[in-house]
DNA sequence: TAGCGTACTGAACATGCGTTCAACATGCGG
DNA sequence: CCGCATGTTGAACGCATGTTCAGTACGCTA
């Protein structure tokens, strides 16, 4: 082992080994996935033979181990930066300035989520509980309308940011746009504020008559498919 | 070739010999992606030998062609299905009652868009263009407010469905529930129909502030970072 | 300078993969 | 009965992969 463990930062070119062979397989990771990475490509990403790869992480589930922890900082630190309004600007201007450059970890992230990995499944689920906060303050302080399930709430508002994450090439295409970059952003932003401010249908309606066909369903089916038709052929 | 092609319904236990491969093939490939199945796990499923699938399918890649066809004409199917209200009923019945069941051509397609496979792409671009369209007509009919870019604003609406499609088994885990199922849905629903009807924010105040931080960047940002810092590293 | 531990190499190994192929079974028209 | 096309098998092939290991280079301590 050595005194420099995992603190070094992906800027210059005076990496550490360990650290160009761990940037290299984030980016492979990220670019094709874990299943589809070879430690060879890895290797010669990062212009080392194979065999130190396994020197260094022990196997290529322990390289993924590291890469995980990594992006994961990456996240964390992204987070908090974010907090402070002087950090949000900061990491908004790095984001116009090279899209690309934050592609990295949030093409990882989706993979590890698409994937299944645990990393993947613990950046969902704080990612909804603290959007979760984020509503029972907001209605607490009268920032947000009262609702009626929290918890459901965050998942519905969270769902919108997931997408994004886990697909921006597609929404590009979709939008005309040749990459997922500020333009994309800037397009999203106007509907998804005017969803959130004044919603998008005119009146009641398709509340009342969606609300009523399940109270139907309800009424119809509590004669056998009340509870737990969950599972049921699992 | 046969005469029989393509049109087996794999309910039966009478099925080709080809129509037995296709679906092991669906199962498996829904469950663990492409690139894990393996030709004899999908041969061992379907009680025959790894040459047959060559001989059938030509390729693994062959293989998925046929799959990616069988599925995406599942969904067609069941859209059309979706549009009168008997059907839209016996769909939503069939899911009551087996919602592991229509998981598996929904886990096939996630798999398509998030491997990033042209019949995943051509869904999704389906998905976003029906959707557009649903908003001209609702906007034209006084159903939906006016917006300003239809097509941002379609996106916008389907990115929660395609995170339902994507991340069903996270966001029942998220939500406390066992597996994605009805109950799921209904817990979701809330919160959707309140989103789209009434909005979240109390006020115009996230909406002008965002905007107006919109604007400020416009005009601090006019002297470099006006068109296209799209891609600048790709 | 000798010794030693660590970084590093590259050939080799074992395994699992997609695919090929010779062989067999079967049914059908002549 | 023959001949042939088709469905099917299972052993074998070639290749790519993750991993091992004997060996080299190099810097440090004594």
């Amino acid at each position: 082992m050595r005194s420099t463990c995992g603190t070094e930062r992906s800027g210059g070119d005076d990496l550490t080994t360990r650290a160009r062979i761990r940037d290299a397989a984030v980016a492979r990771f990220a670019r094709e996935g874990f299943h589809r990475t070879t430690m060879r490509a890895v290797a010669a990403d990062a212009g080392v033979s194979p065999g130190l790869l396994i020197h260094h992480f022990g196997s290529k589930d322990g390289l993924r181990r590291q890469c995980d922890e990594y992006v994961l900082a990456w996240f964390v630190q992204r987070a908090r930066a974010e907090a402070s309004t002087d950090g949000l600007r900061e990491v908004i201007a790095s984001f116009v300035a090279d899209p690309a450059a934050t592609r990295v970890p949030m093409d990882y992230m989706a993979r590890a989520v698409t994937e299944g990995t645990p990393t993947g499944a613990g950046f969902i689920d704080t990612m909804i509980t603290e959007t979760e906060q984020y509503v029972h303050a907001g209605v607490a302080d009268g920032t947000l309308r009262p609702v009626d399930d929290a918890r459901a709430t965050a998942v519905v508002m969270a769902m919108g940011s997931l997408a994004m994450l886990l697909l921006p090439d597609q929404i590009a295409r979709t939008l005309g746009e040749p990459a997922f970059g500020p333009t994309v952003l800037r397009r999203l932003t106007g509907p998804l504020l005017q969803l959130y401010t004044e919603g998008l249908y005119t009146d009641e309606t398709v509340r009342r008559i969606t609300e009523d066909s399940l109270a139907a369903l309800d009424g119809a089916g509590s004669h056998g498919t009340e509870a737990g038709p969950e599972g049921s052929t699992r």
